[in-house]
DNA sequence: ATGCACAATGTAACCGGTTACATATCTTGT
DNA sequence: ACAAGATATGTAACCGGTTACATTGTGCAT
């Protein structure tokens, strides 16, 4: 393989000069510039970046943990996430999680091991040694509440108490909840925001319209069908994303009720199918690429040193998009 | 940072014999093993891997090219190939080149900077120089037809074939199809596929009935209401994957056309929501992540140098699973 | 006791860039 | 004409592992 001392050996000059003509042209002159590219051209030269890393001791890669790639949530926020890198010159190591928390603690060791400058992890967890009180890493989308650095998430709570008001405007008062999983802080925050309208309007909750999902769609059709058991079916369901929403409108057709006439159905993250599904879906978008953008962000300014501190927060902005799965309560 | 040298004069050895201790214990005496073992234990000592890199040439990082990772089916399959990759202590550099050939043509440059070894590529096209005839690359999913790798593909022709004459059998004689992006082999050959099953049952293809489409929901929506516009409407559709097949639908059944008693819709795929839809979708299964599996299992064969060869093939294989989108024809 | 095989460990070259420092050459002001 | 500074280039140390080769030590056969 061609390496720097050929090309040095070639054009007549020491490898410095030619290390120099590649990273700072300005600075040799041009008869000497000429010669060192012809070289470099003639013998198809091209610096080898494990060297060049190895020297620097910068590996220009970003970590990123996410729970599952086929959520087409986190899919979006990747595609940010690898937009953003991209153009910083970072490349994007995906690591498919699947919530194991020990593969998440391996992978996070590439910073350790200099595989990787950074991480960013799209679940509530930790998986640096709490020793370690300022890791290279920022926390995005599921955050956690004690993170030990900078993050990027939305106002669940907020969010989910504007749906529950949307629904109680339109005379909704039993209303459902299809939760994620337990241990996540966006299921307490969502609920919480629920609960929010909820006693904000004085009424009281029945905590047997609360159903355990775990974002999946399986999940959202499993939980509708236990829901419309109930003594006193709900009026409406709130589910905690897109994906167990059609899931459980699927149930709800099947057993002959109508979508939103019998009993509405709200979603939250608008992912591309909230719009095709029927009905059309009422959620709340979030700008799922601008968390990949954002994250990246406060990543490379937390490597830099700069004024990213692991206190450092960014709250995204969320929108109701009122579809027509959710209707006026009929009696 | 702790390096080999600190351990060793830790350790009160050289720094081989740290480096043996590591890498093969059974060559060292079990007095300095312990030795080394606890000096690198106090120390924290973990090895620099882009040393380790940097002098055995070799990065375990493969970098994989996909076309968009907001496509279920694309999601499903990278799940696979990162699965199969950290089991053989690979990493994946995930690269979303939204068919972009510039940017393409820049990451497999990542094999040539050693920043990578190999190259997963999702799409038909080859981003390496023409003159490289044999560059460290598998080509899977969509593949070309004179790829100089390495191919991983499902016989789309064949499966293609398969769907269209369960529409056959169901009656439907004027069968309208959804393609995919034109450059693309998938399309050409799902519709040889098509026009084989035709040819067979003696019935002659309208090519008024052929809508293009690029594998989005939108891109299905569109296309169906440009189909039930034509002056002899088909009874059935047959879109080249499950996103368009929902979008489609859900055009459908806003213009007051019942699926399937009115219209049979088919896809193809078999992603998770297929089966959510309504009606849930007849379509054709790939066994999504195990193409991700086959994949690195030949491009690890193609970097020991082994017996997998440029022309190396596998071909998956796919099930029709029959849904309720696909009913036979009324008239 | 001598020689030989083999095991255990040490020494130092090496991978391929980058860059501090040294050296040589050219300007410019007095 | 000469000192001082600027400019251009070369030399070699360095990053942190790995490993070929050298060295030393140990056991065993003769």
């Amino acid at each position: 393989m061609t390496n720097i001392r050929k090309v040095a050996e070639m054009a007549g000059v020491s490898v410095a000069t030619v290390s120099r003509t590649l990273k700072s042209p300005d600075i040799v002159s041009p008869g000497t510039r000429e010669k060192v590219l012809t070289a470099v051209e003639l013998a198809g030269y091209r610096p080898n970046l494990m060297a060049v890393q190895f020297r620097s001791q910068k590996t220009r890669n970003l970590v990123v943990l996410v729970p599952t790639i086929a959520n087409t949530f986190f899919a979006r926020v990747i595609s940010g996430i690898q937009e953003a890198a991209s153009q910083h010159g970072y490349a994007v190591l995906l690591c498919n999680t699947l919530g194991d928390e020990q593969a998440e603690r391996g992978y996070a060791e590439m910073v350790a091991n200099r595989q990787a400058d950074g991480v960013i992890q799209l679940r509530a967890f930790n998986p640096f040694d709490e020793a370690a009180d300022s890791p290279i890493m920022v926390n995005a989308c599921e955050v956690m509440d004690d993170a030990p650095c900078p993050r990027v998430y939305l106002d669940n709570r907020a969010a989910a108490r504007v749906m529950t008001e949307h629904l109680l405007e339109l005379g909704h008062r039993r209303i459902g909840m299809i939760k994620g999983p337990r241990q996540s802080p966006l299921t307490r925050d969502r609920m919480q925001g629920f609960r929010d309208a909820l006693a904000a309007a004085n009424i009281e909750l029945d905590e047997s319209l609360l159903c355990p999902g775990d974002f999946t769609l399986e999940s959202g059709y499993r939980a509708a069908s236990v829901l419309i058991e109930t003594r006193e079916r709900p009026t409406a369901i709130f589910c905690e994303n897109d994906e167990m929403a059609i899931g459980a409108i699927q149930c709800l057709k099947e057993q002959g009720l109508r979508v939103p006439d019998d009993i509405s159905v709200a979603g939250f993250d608008d992912i591309a199918f909230a719009r095709y599904c029927d009905p059309p879906l009422t959620t709340i978008s979030q700008p799922a690429e601008d968390f990949g953008h954002e994250a990246v962000a406060l990543l490379l300014g937390l490597m830099d040193g700069g004024d990213i501190q692991r206190e450092t927060r960014r709250v995204m902005p969320f929108k109701l998009v009122v579809r027509d799965s959710t209707g006026r309560v009929q009696r």
